[in-house]
DNA sequence: TCCACACATAGATATCTGTCAAATTAGAGC
DNA sequence: GCTCTAATTTGACAGATATCTATGTGTGGA
């Protein structure tokens, strides 16, 4: 499950961190680095999996068991289940089994990653 | 064609304007914020929809003129304006004829919006 | 060993989506 | 008015997706 190396797209941030601009507003996207991308924003353009991924990461200790998250929905457990595989292929988010339990976290770096290519900066102008 | 006003989700920005954490990561989202969030995400979930955006948004002046961007792809000119209507349904993009030709501009709260969702700092860490 | 529980996979189906060709609308210039 | 060009709308269709039911796979306890 190594889908983690996907190849950071620079744009927009110079040396020192600090970002000029959102990349995707900076220059325009390559063709590639929009093939790229789309599939993250498609795994997190449903409500399902979005609030999946808010549950995750809100979850004490930063991660939750599918039985604490499929309650939080009125939908049946495969469904559940498919949607946390989308989320993981992705690389959103990770699991382990521990005994009878299977556990999801999410990476941090990946939701970054789409923050970033949205507008790097913090909503300072309200 | 207000689009607008659709009701800010608050949610880890305090008054200051400095933001804690990312509001998907602060606390669980609510049903009615990830249904409203969804269609969003979903409308820059596409590779073309991306590149459109973003050739729309590093065009000089801001803004773009329909042919400027079907150029810029192998799809016929109704596929492009599939794309542009999606967009300017989710209220990403505006539009304006003049004269012969139909100019897109980006609407950029609207982008902020989704940044800050995802994640309102900057990417401090590398 | 066997059963109960947690979760995943497989298969089926209805719906949504991206694309194109053809037809339509809207201006500009003659 | 007529014609050319720019852009959108319509209709059709293949492929993707969200959901369910039924079945399979692990794990722990009796």
């Amino acid at each position: 499950m190594s889908k983690q190396e996907l190849p950071i797209i620079d744009a927009g941030v110079d040396v020192a961190g600090a970002a000029c601009c959102a990349p995707l507003v900076c220059e325009p996207l390559s063709e590639s680095e929009a093939a790229e991308l789309a599939p993250l924003f498609k795994a997190i353009a449903d409500p399902v999996r979005l609030r999946l991924l808010s549950l995750i990461a809100c979850h004490e200790g930063g991660e939750a068991c599918v039985c604490d998250l499929t309650v939080a929905f009125d939908l049946t457990p495969p469904t559940i289940s498919h949607h946390l595989k989308v989320l993981k292929q992705a690389g959103l988010i990770d699991s382990e089994r521990r005994g009878t339990w299977v556990y999801y976290w999410i990476n941090p770096s990946m939701l970054e990653r789409l923050a970033v290519v949205l507008g790097p900066r913090v909503a300072a102008t309200t």
